[in-house]
DNA sequence: AATGAATGAGGCTTCATTCAT
DNA sequence: CATGAATGAAGCCTCATTCAT
């Protein structure tokens, strides 16, 4: 059941290249070509193109499902209470952080995540929602008891939210990290920004909940009338 | 200067198609196809694709750019002191939801911004922080004034968060709205998403910074030592 | 509505090469090759090997078609009878004599009829069927008065029997004729074909009707039987 | 010499695939797919796609040819004149009757028979030719005899005619008799199709021989001549 | 100002075959 | 005896672009 050699390299070519340009600017001739592989090898070990790359993503998430799974057990039989919403982010980041160490860049799983959800790419969206949508479901459910102030609705968007924060900012870090490197002449590791990251993700959890219903029907005001409109009051 | 029927038609249907499957996976036979409108007339009014793709986003962003701006010059004009945060806040949503309410769809238009950030359009990204630079600069240095406990990197990285959290969910919004409204049963408008954003966004930006260097020490702890492991503190 | 210079020259070199290596063993860069044609022609002035395939019998049936009718016509309205079988047969013989006598060549014709009934080129058949039912139906119902003492499912398998004889052997012309000049000493022409083939179609639909009813009866003989079997009598 | 398990397999995969789809359309993946046997063992049993086709058709005709030698025997032992041309194709449509009956069905053969002919494959017929020539040598000698009025050229043309109209009915087969079965009501079985073909056969071998030298020199009549041309006299 | 025709490049996939094991 | 892996060639098709009209 070990992946050849041959099937190993195509997956490493063709993550960098996936994750460096996108899905459909990537030929299998370019992939097959860094991967000093025959063409037709993608053909014969995977099938097709659309296979290949969810291939490249099972790869990734796969391990960290199961690690996920594994430290949210620890967390469950280890404290009598429901974890806490800090506990529970300082775990997700732990998986996350610790899991492609091994081997690969978490920085270029990131950028593929990020082109999973932008790049139209049904068949993937499909794939990964049926194949983890149980770990999801499972951290949701931890996320819920760790948010009881929240209703199930906020909470799903705010978790949005969140992920939005993460995959977009991980997948444009290249150019990011660029700007900031000119700009505020520092060089930020994943690590850093995990540690910028959780306060906020904390605090935006714990927002005070904004009355939907009446801000409905509250119109933005229009230009000109800027200065004098009603403000919603949703931070004190 | 009034753009032709055949330009107007031509980036209607780029637009939506763009928005729809992507850039590389968008050919300009089915953008002319679905503009009605002759194959080499892309090529002949604007040049290439890749001058399409960025005339699309011309099209939106110079009116919301100048709309902007006016409003930043309202709330300078009205005020003594600096605008506040949430005042900050309101005026960027209100200009960005108001503006393309003519008759523009803004869930096309962040969808195609999430795009041209996960999709390696080089081009584009250059361009855009070319001619949008100014504006984007303006309102950086605002949002200095509203924060300024904030270290000036710390506040670069939380509005990339921010950013992340907006396109990242409305460019996914139809699929996240189908899950919403048959998990929670009901059904969201993008004004909705802004009043649930807002104050997220505010607490966000607010909570404390994490000491970076302390938390660099930090390892993030290992499976099995989960339960045990030493809180970092930045949440009390 | 002239066909381009280059669209017939597609044709051309498709049907000689069809006829030559049957469809799926003639390639689209043959046909190109031969018809010093982009290779791309075919995809834009066609759409797809298969179109093209089709356009080839149009080019053919179409003319030949038209003309049937017309000659049909001038039949009926010649004579107060229903014409006999021997005019006819005539009259289809003219017809398919002479159509495409201008530039085409009639061998090379019948041996892709041949083709798109031994290939299993689905998407033909029905096209073929849709297209020329009409001809088809027509003639046959003339046959159907000419021949009145046949059974129509007797009228239906004979008529099918002709048309085997005249595509298997001029599909397989070429070979055929070698072998004929070589043992016979002899050169045909279509022309002489069809000489040959009018009286053994004539008396091959006026053979008496064998009583399939009893017929499936009767076994087949044996082998060591051969000598002394139940002549089955439909011929005396 | 008893064939193995997995060679008997592909040839019986083969065989229908081949016939369902032709030669070029059916690739050596499907045939070893549907006979559940290694991708290799085509090349390993037989050396490759073209003598795994002749294979196919030796395994069919070996037994038929000596079958009808057999029955050959038996008819020229039996009686002291040469057989009659009744008796004559009797035994020849005993002999393709009753040979596949074991295992194999004739349909699907005589579809085979039909590709055989049309597609091209030239290193087929020439193995056919010297594989079976002294088989069909033998028959026509005793059909020369059984039709001594027939000139050489002529009953060789014919002898085609009727080739023809056996393998192109039996080839199209399915699809005829889809139509008869539809406008008919009826459900023909291939022993019934040779109890129709007979007194066709009968009566197109015995009838008059068109004076081809002459009819040479008659033109077939163009269009609006049709009513009054020159009858040819062939059957009076 | 606009277009129909044409094209070179390159896309993914499938093929029959080979070879080391 | 048999097979899984691999490969070079070739398949059809689509692409963005150009150009004469």
């Amino acid at each position: 059941m070990v992946p050849s050699d041959t099937v190993t390299r195509i997956l490493d070519a063709a993550e960098v290249l996936f994750a460096e340009h996108g899905f459909s600017e990537t030929s299998l001739r370019r992939i097959t070509s860094r991967a000093e592989v025959n063409l037709a090898a993608v053909n014969y070990h995977f099938g097709s193109k659309q296979a290949l790359i969810q291939a490249v993503f099972f790869r990734y998430l796969d391990p960290f499902s199961t690690d996920l799974h594994r430290r949210l057990n620890d967390l469950e039989a280890g404290e009598a209470d429901a974890p806490g919403l800090e506990t529970l982010l300082d775990t997700l980041f732990a998986s996350v952080l610790e899991m492609p160490s091994e081997n690969h860049d978490l920085r270029t799983f990131m950028k593929l995540l990020g082109l999973a959800y932008s790049q139209t790419q049904g068949h993937l969206r499909d794939e990964l929602r049926s194949r983890y949508g149980d770990i999801f479901s499972r951290f949701l459910e931890l996320l819920r008891r760790a948010t009881p102030e929240l209703p199930d609705d906020e909470r799903f968007w705010r978790l949005h939210f969140m992920l939005g924060s993460v995959i977009f900012t991980l997948s444009g870090l290249n150019a990011l990290r660029d700007i900031a490197a000119h700009d505020y002449h520092q060089r930020v590791t994943i690590r850093e920004l995990a540690q910028r990251l959780k306060p906020v993700a904390l605090h935006a959890l714990r927002a005070p909940v904004a009355d939907i219903g009446a801000a409905a029907m509250v119109d933005y005001p229009s230009r000109g009338q800027v200065t004098s409109h009603a403000r919603t009051g949703t931070h004190s």
